[in-house]
DNA sequence: CTGCTGCTACGGTGACGACCGAAGCATTTG
DNA sequence: CAAATGCTTCGGTCGTCACCGTAGCAGCAG
């Protein structure tokens, strides 16, 4: 096998605990700063800076600068499926360890967050099971697809279908979706396409907004009426 | 994040080049002992076996004992995942790095070889454009489905649909099925239920054949036939 | 029983790498 | 200009872990 080198650099790369916060960090698919990204994984700042090297000489990370700044962010959606597929096999075994305290922020996130570039957590399980619920969507745990009343729906609650259109399906006229298995909930949510035209348009309709600096996410008044009136759902 | 730790345990496993090795020999399926994992990662059995002990007891792998050999797999299909993810990142990263010396060996896994459980190389992305084709599959990265004419198809060729029928989608009773990216052709093929499916009938019906102690797939003179009659693809 | 094979447990060695302090470069601010 | 901020490079220390030699334990053959 030629790339076995190249896959034990790429998993070793992601198996270090500094790294991996990192990593878990941007998972959001934002860009940080060399800074932020120490202080998030409890680092020195020339420590992360080292393994911030590393990552984007292999090209796991692409960097920006601006101004004094550089902002690291994940270079493809495939490392982030990556970091997904990990986190996954990391949360279904070893069910015997403890999952111990859940803090004040572990529950925010619980409740909404976003992964990548959809939505997890509550939210994005209550969402998938709405749209399901009134024929929107199908879902397996291998993948899912978008009914044409789903693409109707989206287009009346004033989400840009264009994309998706782009990519249907030829004979079936209907657009493919990608499942996401949810660590918290351990329900399957939306990725893919569709599921980050919702996270998207949400964010820019001020239905949701991002917490502080992290991956939680708030649902504003407006989007809580917006969930309820149009998905039928409320976030407990 | 509660599963930091466990995630960068998972990922440091991954990440040595002796386990990287043990877990490509895994990737088929198959169940191999201490001995020949050892002689695949080029190490001494004793090191082997701290490394399978550690790996099974993290859950990634499981051991079936059988009189004085111990039989190693995967422990599940999402570890199986987890590595082809890891794969993926390797393979389309560092495109300059040199991709050197393809031996014989090589060549026959470039042609055909099993992944995990579905044909990949060039027999599977073969199979998958065959199949796309004729308007049996319908297929983009994230998601694939099966038409009615493919599961037709399916039938008539021998090919038991029975535990696809069960996972109808309610509406569209079609199947879906996940797509694989090759790391060899750097195309998509076809995973999941159906490219199990596939796989698995093409052995029982002598249509392909395992080559010695590897992943790479023997196609029968047999399987040359049918799969040019039935399928229309000729395998360079 | 003795000998053989497959595997695992233990101890010591050697190497790699994560970490931080100190120093240096680039950019912005006063 | 000088001072401050964000970041990187360099050197040295320390801990961890992969590795193998030796030894010991199970299953099988004669």
């Amino acid at each position: 096998m030629a790339s076995n080198a190249q896959f034990a650099e790429v998993a070793a790369l992601a198996g270090d605990p500094a790294r991996a916060c990192m990593l878990h960090a941007l998972l959001d698919g934002r860009a940080l700063t060399a800074t932020e990204l120490a202080r998030v994984a409890g680092i020195a700042p020339q420590t992360a800076s080292g393994h911030l090297t590393q990552m984007t000489a292999l090209g796991m990370l692409t960097v920006e600068k601006q101004g004094r700044h550089r902002y690291h962010r994940l270079a493809t959606a495939s490392v982030a499926h990556m970091l997904e597929s990990i986190m996954q096999v990391a949360a279904e075994l070893e069910p015997n360890r403890k999952r111990f305290v859940v803090g004040p922020r572990d529950a925010a996130l619980r409740k909404a967050r976003t992964c990548y570039d959809h939505f997890a957590g509550r939210l994005g399980v209550a969402l998938a099971d709405a749209l399901i619920e009134h024929g929107h969507l199908e879902l397996t745990s291998e993948a899912g697809i978008l009914t044409d009343a789903g693409m109707m729906f989206l287009n009346e609650i004033g989400i840009d279908t264009g994309p998706m259109l782009a990519r249907r399906t030829k004979r079936s006229g209907r657009v493919l979706c990608r499942p996401c298995l949810d660590w918290s909930e351990r329900r399957l949510h939306l990725a893919g396409l569709v599921g980050s035209a919702i996270c998207t348009h949400s964010f820019e309709a001020g239905w949701t907004r991002q917490l502080d600096g992290t991956r939680a996410v708030l649902i504003t008044p407006k989007g809580e009426r917006v969930f309820r009136e149009k998905f039928g759902l409320r976030i407990s």
